[in-house]
RNA sequence: GACUCUAUCGUCCAGCGGUUAGGACACCGCCCUUUCACGGCGGAUACACGGGUUCGAAUCCCGUUAGAGUCGCCA
């Protein structure tokens, strides 16, 4: 039997990491092993479901890279996937159940009667674990359906399950108590349970479940914070699980080769935001030019550069991209770039520009400069050095006015690439700018 | 409270009976250097506690403590 997977989020309008992670998982088991991920959307509480708590789901999947089998957009086999308009196989299971004496009713409710035996769940991730449902204070009868119809989430769930031919679930620990329920509710409609494995859960700063409210673990965070998919999704793997070689820097590929469910951990991750801080830069620097491109344009088009051709940008994005840590970093560090009309930040103005004599090296550079027949870097960087020696000075006396004046800030790419990437006309024309905004 | 799970540097991840307890992020030095990064070198920091088992325990067992999860007419 092949490996079908899914990944079953509520539409609450926020996917978060550790939503992710469960997907990620299990689209990495189904497709390591040849088999299907489904999406299914567990929306059975109609009252807040919105187009967009969908397509958040969708968008947070698409943009990790996690492409779906069966589910919304994808179709299927065994659709409906949306639990909100599966109610004729609700109420087929639920005639079997009814059939068999195991549920009954209570204030308008349904609720299904625990056979109250010990329940043993072989779990692939937390090994044996037995639960005593004997006890009816303790476990009591789960309802099943709300007085309104409505169903209530472990019965659906494990119905679709069912139906849906799933042969793993792959989920998060915060299910492993509810899944001797589940177990009881397989039994009694003469399915053998899937194998499960609990996955240990991401925490938030303060050590508890994430949650809606941990605002800054939402992907839409992370996508509209200038990560790189490849970058979050990388992050996420290694959360709670590894290729047990110290490998981290690994891409989906390597990771859906590598990956068993053997190799995750029972531990609780807490989140670390500085950590998948620095992956992100590393993807940046690592990655190829007309990746990051494709993934900073969304960013450079929002913040409304025009910097006209694919060409002129192409250039500029090659000299920031190996120091952004942020793709959202990148229209205000190519800004300057593509307008005249840039601006002097105040501290680097005065310690580089207002300096006894940076007008005068200004001056001197631009001389030096004017005569530069091949605007490249090395010509750039030897003119200018061979400048200072000819005045008795630092390079960084040179450099830095230089810096300054053509961006307005003291940070920024390399100075020489910068230049070229202006070219002769605009240096020029910027150390003028600079010298009559400064002279006064 | 009951049940279930967990317990190695601040954080993530190795370790699965014998290691100077390793790697990464963060942190602190130094180097490289035109800024900021990158990179390189070095440093500080961990086996929760108590009992066993064993020649030998971070590793196996029990207990304690601590944390988390579940116990819904949320999913």
């Amino acid at each position: 039997m092949s490996v079908r997977t899914r990944f079953a989020p509520s539409p609450t309008g926020f996917l978060h990491v550790g939503g992710a992670r469960t997907a990620l998982f299990n689209w990495l088991y189904a497709r390591k092993h040849g088999g299907a991920f489904i999406l299914r959307i567990e929306d059975t509480d109609a009252a807040r479901n919105t187009d967009e708590a969908y397509s958040v789901i969708y968008q947070g999947l698409h943009w990790l890279g996690l492409q779906w089998d069966e589910g919304p957009e994808a179709g299927g086999n065994f659709g409906p996937y949306f639990q909100s308009q599966r109610n004729a196989i609700y109420e087929k299971h639920l005639a079997t159940l009814e059939a068999k004496g195991v549920v009954y009713e209570d204030a308008g409710t349904i609720r299904f009667r625990s056979p109250r035996k010990t329940v043993v769940v072989e779990d692939l991730v937390c090994g044996k674990i037995s639960f005593d449902m004997s006890n009816p204070v303790t476990h009591p009868d789960m309802t099943i359906r709300r007085p309104d119809g409505s169903w209530i989430f472990h019965f659906v769930n494990v119905v679709d399950d069912i139906e849906m031919q799933l042969t793993h679930v792959i989920r998060g620990e915060d299910h492993l108590s509810n899944t001797p329920k589940h177990v009881e509710l397989y039994d009694a409609l003469g399915a053998k349970p899937p194998q499960f494995a609990h996955i240990p859960l991401i925490l938030n700063h303060e050590g508890k479940k994430l949650s809606k409210r941990d605002g800054g673990s939402s992907i839409t965070h992370f996508i509209d914070g200038g990560y790189a998919p490849e970058a979050v999704a990388n992050y996420i793997s290694l959360l709670g699980w590894s290729p047990k070689d110290n490998r981290e820097f690994l891409s989906l590929e390597e990771i859906r080769e590598l990956f068993t469910l053997e190799n995750i951990n029972r531990r609780s991750a807490i989140f670390d935001l500085d950590k998948c801080f620095w992956l992100n830069g590393q993807y940046l620097l690592h990655m190829s030019l007309e990746r990051f491109a494709e993934l900073t344009l969304p960013f450079i088009d929002k913040a409304g550069i025009a910097y006209g051709s694919k060409e002129a940008l192409l250039p500029a994005l090659a000299i920031v991209k190996p120091k952004v840590k942020h793709l959202s970093d990148v229209p205000d560090w190519i800004g300057y770039l593509f307008t005249e009309d840039y601006a002097f930040d105040p501290a680097a103005a005065e310690k580089a520009l207002r300096k006894t004599g940076a007008l005068d090296r200004l001056a001197q550079l631009k001389a030096a400069f004017a005569t530069v027949a091949e605007w490249t870097h090395p010509a750039l960087e030897t003119k200018l050095k061979e400048t200072a020696e000819q005045q008795g000075v630092k390079t960084g006396e040179f450099i830095h006015p230089a810096r300054v004046a053509v961006s307005g800030r003291a940070v920024g790419p390399g100075l020489y690439e910068m230049l070229e990437v202006l070219g002769k006309d605009r240096v020029l024309a910027r150390f003028d700018r600079a010298n009559a905004e400064f002279s006064a």
